[in-house]
DNA sequence: ACGGAGATCTTCT
DNA sequence: GAAGATCTCCGTT
C-alpha cells in the first residue's frame, strides 16, 4: 500500500483533517506492525485559533507545528497521556497548522495491541487521543519526524478515501474554558459515520 | 448509564 | 502557580 505524500499534507489544514479519514496509521515497531484505520480527527489551524498550541505563537514545543507539512507533532499532556498530530498546511508559510488524531479503527497487531491496552474491550483501544497512542506505542520518540521518509517507523497508508456522505462535522472537543467564540464552535472535528470507535465524549 | 474527581507533569504565566 | 486538544475509577441512579 502506497504511502501518503508531501503533497497530500501541503494542503490547507481543515481539507487534510477531513482527508485524513479512512487512511491507515502505522507504526512499524520492533515488535511487529501495528496500525489503525484513521474514523477521528481534529483541525488546529491559525494564529488566532484559541484552542491551539500555536496561539501564542512559536516555541520549543510547538515548533514543528510551523515547520514542514507532514511531520508528526506529538506532546505529553495531564501527566498521563500522548497526543499525536500531523503537521497540514501549504508548504512554505510561516503558520500553525496541525491535525489530532482523535480515534482509529484497530486493523494490525492486534494482540500487540490487546497487550498494551490490557483488560479493555477491543472498543476502547483506540477510541480517544491518549489511549491509541497507548495502543500503538507512540510518545516521545516520535516527535518530530518526518512521516514521508521512507525508513520512518512512523507513517500513514492510502488506505480507503471516505465519500462525504459518511463523514460526519462538528465542533471540537475537550477545550477549556479559556477558549472563546467563534474558536469554540468551529466545526472542525470530523469523523466516520456509525463508526463504533469513535471518542466517546 | 452517568457524573465527578483524581492522577501526574510539562509548559507557560 | 495554574491549566491542560485525557482517561480511569468510584460513587450514585
Amino acid at each position: 500500500m502506497p504511502r501518503l505524500s508531501r503533497i497530500f499534507y501541503s494542503r490547507v489544514t481543515i481539507e487534510v483533517a477531513r482527508d485524513l479519514l479512512g487512511r491507515t496509521l502505522v507504526h512499524q515497531s520492533s515488535a511487529g506492525r501495528i496500525a489503525g484505520r484513521i474514523v477521528e480527527t481534529e483541525a488546529y489551524s491559525g494564529f488566532g485559533d484559541e484552542a491551539s498550541h500555536g496561539y501564542r505563537g512559536k516555541t520549543e514545543r510547538n515548533a514543528v507545528m510551523f515547520g514542514t507539512p507532514g511531520f508528526s507533532y506529538v506532546y505529553f499532556i495531564y501527566g498521563n497521556y500522548w497526543m499525536m498530530n500531523i503537521v497540514a498546511r501549504p508548504d512554505g508559510v510561516d503558520y500553525p497548522g496541525a491535525v489530532l488524531i482523535r480515534a482509529l479503527e484497530p486493523l494490525e497487531g492486534l494482540e500487540l495491541m490487546a497487550s498494551n491496552r490490557s483488560g479493555r474491550p477491543q472498543r476502547d483501544w483506540t477510541n480517544g487521543p491518549g489511549k491509541l497512542t497507548l495502543a500503538l506505542n507512540i510518545d516521545a520518540q516520535h516527535d518530530g519526524i518526518d512521516l514521508t521518509r521512507p525508513d520512518s517507523p512512523l507513517f500513514l497508508e492510502t488506505g480507503q478515501p471516505v465519500p462525504d456522505s459518511s463523514v460526519e462535522i462538528g465542533p471540537r472537543i475537550g477545550l477549556g474554558r479559556r477558549v472563546s467564540e467563534p474558536w469554540l464552535s468551529q466545526p472542525w472535528r470530523f469523523w466516520i459515520a456509525n463508526s463504533d470507535f469513535v471518542s466517546g465524549q
